[in-house]
DNA sequence: ACACGCTATTAAAACGATGTAATATGCTGC
DNA sequence: GCAGCATATTACATCGTTTTAATAGCGTGT
């Protein structure tokens, strides 16, 4: 291994050292079914020189031939966003004996990409396409034209029940219910909460799994202990106003809900700067359980959203799809929900007076 | 737009709707030097053919003919750690325009993985090599497979002066020596250290800088207070224990300068609960400037390291040195270095006695 | 009249693989 | 002695492009 120099080793070399046809070679090498008549001796002697030769085939040629690409297409929102390399992890590893290679394409948050990976995409004739949805828009209409192209499409992190486009979903309002239930269950019933934005579709579901248990424990919430993100996104510093907003109005509480990680950081920060002890004073929950929560001061307690096996279904759809497509059967859209699970870590404890009401 | 299906639109059906012979619809669309002859108003009704058909020239056979694969290979180590992102950042947006598509491959920090990749750029005949380094490992002898099917290549966070490959680097000492000549300036004497573990080759440059300032400004490092993280690699809780220790040496100091980000954040995490602030008590200082040191309680002062600028650097060198080998020039390494910046937060104050020694 | 150069255009040969349709060989049964 | 069949193998067209070498028309100077 090591000094094989730019194959221009062809099939027609490995045919000339072992004496027989690239037909032949070609057969052997792809143990195509008509290759059966082919003697083992043969068989042998080819793949040998083959191997001799340090033969690669030239996917070139064979694409073009077979106008099979190899290739599936992933288009991220965001590279640098952990959401969205957890979500590739998953998608490589279910991908790495397969045969197929993903290509990435980063939208970088701008709309203006969008188009242009589409067209990459299409260009280098990828057989699938896995797109992570930014929360923010996710131009459906243009996925669209993959659609059009009959080339087999799965969108991760956007519900698309009725979309001719295959999904994959974390359940929110699960995540955000079971939050809220350990918090009850520690004892807590002076709880606050900062809503996700209405621009970001991830905001409603998890609204609504909060009200689900409060509804079902009798759990009164208290709308001057609610405030809710205003804009299009969540962000440090307006998770730092928020919480001062939520201090501001002298309505006690002994806990936290927060939209995302990132506010709960937010809020963590400021309630210390305030004087209160995280967990001490105040319990926080987060949601995501992004890379450095469990890093945090303290650890945050979270929900984590399986990002890696997102990630791996979405692979595993398309390659259903595809297989389908070449099968010619019918290729129906698949939707897949994956449940989250609460982590508990040392952003949350009972609440200051009552030291441990049992669940 | 929107609706072109699988571009079944071949070079042939823009011929035949433009009245021409395929060979003239390739020149123009590629405007060849030997289209110079071909008038305007044949050009103009080839193009208007072309846009009308929707044509995409195929990728494959494109490929196949003229031996480019418009393609480039990055090597990451690991696709879920930020400082491989924010180079793949740099590098995607010095691409964006240039019609080359980068091909991501993911090492995981499995070494056995690293192998594979490889092949699998090679087999796609990428026309270049984007490596980011391990910080652990480096199969340096890997790359070689590259230099010797004269693709070329480029390693990112590795010095390789003498090598057949290309390099881009961080000044580590330069950084380092900044972050403590600032401290110096704030009126700290008093100074802590976490070294980084042996194996890992930024640990002696960073290293480096520090004693070349201390030596400058007649600083005595006090080897009570310097610590080093044993083993592979930096982790949280390696940080905590180590500033765990060195609190049990009860030896005073009022900045603690650490190998990286990470180890800051357990060493803040450790002295907080040891009882003394940050930065009132101690000042803090990372390197790296992850994603979410500006964000940790308190923001943390660090070492930025322009892994943007390394990435898009990178991508520069290897246009290059396609180009380069193109026009059958010699290729020669190309070896680049990047001068840090400190960013000043919030982790870092004068010490607590003499508030404010001017530098 | 014709060799020459110039413009405008194209036929045809690659590129390297795949797979269909065809061929060559040997064996069986009648 | 030959149709019929299984076995072993291959010539050749094909995929869609690029590019070389050739062609055809057309003025022009001798």
């Amino acid at each position: 291994m090591g000094l094989r120099k730019t194959s221009a080793v062809t099939i027609r070399d490995v045919a000339g050292k072992s004496g027989v046809s690239v037909t032949t070679v070609s057969m052997v090498l792809n143990d195509a079914p008509l290759a059966r008549h082919i003697p083992l001796t043969t068989r042998n002697r080819v793949k040998r020189a083959a191997k001799d030769l340090g033969y690669r085939p030239n996917l070139f040629a064979r694409s073009l031939r077979s106008n099979r690409s190899q290739t599936l297409g992933v288009v991220v929102f965001d590279i640098t966003d952990p959401y969205c390399t957890q979500i590739l992890r998953g998608i490589e590893d279910s991908l790495y004996h397969s045969g197929y290679l993903p290509i990435l394409t980063d939208i970088q948050n701008k709309r203006a990409r969008f188009q242009r990976c589409v067209e990459l995409l299409l260009e280098r004739r990828v057989e699938g396409v896995i797109a992570i949805a930014n929360p923010l828009y996710l131009e459906t209409h243009l996925l669209q034209d993959f659609a059009h192209s009959e080339v087999p499409t799965v969108v991760i992190g956007r519900q698309l029940s009725e979309s001719t486009l295959s999904s994959v979903v974390v359940d929110n309002a699960a995540g955000t219910f079971a939050a809220l239930e350990y918090l009850y269950g520690l004892g807590h019933r002076k709880i606050a909460f900062i809503r996700g934005p209405k621009a970001l579709v991830d905001s409603a579901p998890r609204w609504k799994g909060l009200c689900e248990f409060a509804w079902q424990a009798g759990l009164k919430i208290d709308p001057k202990l609610v405030v809710e993100i205003q804009g299009g996104n969540s962000s440090y510093p307006v998770g730092v106003q928020l919480t001062q907003e939520l201090l501001h109005r002298e309505r006690e509480f002994t806990a936290l809900v927060t939209f995302d990680d990132l506010t709960a950081f937010a809020a963590i920060g400021c309630l210390t700067k305030a004087g209160r002890r995280v967990p001490e004073d105040v319990s926080v929950v987060g949601f995501d359980d992004i890379p450095g929560a469990g890093f945090y001061n303290p650890p945050l307690t979270t929900v984590h959203q399986h990002l890696e096996m997102q990630g791996s279904i979405g692979a595993e759809i398309i390659r259903d799809l595809i297989h389908a497509r070449h099968s010619n059967e019918a290729i129906k859209p698949l939707h897949r929900r994956v449940v989250p699970r609460l982590v508990v870590r040392q952003s949350t404890a009972a609440p200051p007076g009552a030291a441990g009401i049992p669940a």
